[in-house]
DNA sequence: AACGATGTTGCATAATATGCAACACTCAAT
DNA sequence: ATTGAGTGTTGCATATTATGCAACATCGTT
């Protein structure tokens, strides 16, 4: 396995930029990748020349170009499940008054491909393009308990009630297949909880996680069978849509 | 200007595959390149290593990967406008029953940065990171007229309709100033008409363009004026929620 | 105008990306 | 099961290019 190294200081200065929402400076690319100010320089002008970066006129900041959007909604717009998801997402956000998300599986984690937010002031602030880890949030372990290409390498810590042991996991993933969803109870992010369920297929296969997130004060103990109810329903509705016997 | 040929390698590498629905080998890349196979791999492999790419494990085939998606929500998220616009575009939507758009200007062409699609089986198929020229899409010409860093470089010809004439342009670009909206008559795409009009910012400069387009069949000339109507309204409702005095 | 900060460009050379060849893997045909 | 073709990966010598340095250009502040 061997890296380009030019094109891999490339690919970080658009990591760099997608952090820095004011833009960067020459300078401060320089530091951070440890190279000549001349260098940062020639490998911006590459990057501005193929549309990936821009450089303000007046600042003469460098910041993220539009060709990513471009190359973005390629990618989405590949997905013919986030066209049939959409709808439905749309339904449980009314039906419950909270944020809703579709995931699928991508590199080891939960990518968020599309959502639909809460009226509520009070919401959480996720966004498309987000990919979480799979062992401590709701879309993540329907992927694991449901898709079996799912699995877990690492188990960093988010929350004092995050599942840190790799048999508590198992267990409760089995628990996840056996009931048919699976919930996140503050292990990601404190004060969150989540709902999710499975999406299957025409051939039956698990193709994606859809599941609603909200603060833990609306997402109660004593409210979460009636969500669970409808994050359930709403999956099911959704996987006969796209074909599946289930 | 200095380009960096491996970064560059890179991008055109993200190009290709943004075009490649079914994914690309690495042949097919070498052969696109004009390099060595090998060469091709360690560019793969380190457009992988950082999520932009991503091998299927069946096929060998590379596709683009999520890397893509988590920064164009950081450029989109980055852009208040889109907030602020998307209840307007449902509306518009609904009132018109055709898409409608949102552009920004960005390298000098329209950048769409949000959409509402209509309900109708027949429509206009655009997608969110479009660029289009400015000299014949009407949101372009919008950009254009009110845009005092929108400029031409080229006039390619789309149609027999396109304007392709500089000096007959810089007299529909000034008609445009004057009356506050711009048309499209099927002068990018036979058998599409568009509409569009200026959003003004806090500081009365405009940031953007709103507007609708839909098949000539619906958008006739007899419906222009009362779609127009709509389409200006609803530019200066935005307008003036974005704080401009306007 | 002078100065400091910042981005850009020319040039010699240090570093790395390349092509070649061998290898590993997969699949289809026999 | 074996063979061959097609495809992706990796080691190595060296051809090529990316780098750092220094000079320059640009911009804003005093």
């Amino acid at each position: 396995m061997t890296i380009i190294q030019s094109l891999a200081r490339g690919l970080e200065i658009l990591d760099l930029l997608a952090e820095a929402e004011q833009g960067m400076g020459i300078g401060e690319f320089a530091t951070h990748l440890n190279v000549d100010k001349s260098s940062a320089s020639r490998l911006l002008q590459t990057l501005a020349s193929y549309g990936y970066a821009e450089q303000d006129a007046d600042t003469r900041r460098y910041t993220l170009g539009p060709r990513i959007v471009t190359l973005s909604n390629r990618v989405l717009n590949r997905m013919p499940l986030r066209d049939h998801a959409h709808p439905f997402l749309r339904r449980l956000t009314r039906e419950t008054g909270e944020c809703s998300h579709l995931a699928i599986l991508s590199q080891g984690k939960a990518l968020y491909i599309d959502q639909v937010e809460s009226p509520s002031i009070l919401r959480v602030e996720t966004e498309i393009g987000t990919m979480s880890p799979l062992h401590c949030t709701a879309l993540g372990k329907v992927l694991l308990a449901f898709n079996r290409h799912a699995q877990v390498d690492a188990m960093p810590v988010f929350t004092p009630r995050t599942i840190t042991d790799l048999e508590a996991l198992k267990l409760h993933i089995d628990q996840v297949r056996r009931q048919g969803y699976a919930t996140d109870d503050e292990e990601h992010v404190p004060g969150v909880r989540c709902i999710a369920a499975p999406v299957h297929g025409f051939n039956g296969r698990v193709v994606g996680a859809i599941g609603i997130s909200g603060p833990a004060g609306r997402v109660s103990y004593e409210k979460l069978p009636e969500l669970t109810e409808k994050v359930i329903t709403l999956a099911e509705e959704l996987s006969r849509r796209l074909g599946s016997a289930r």
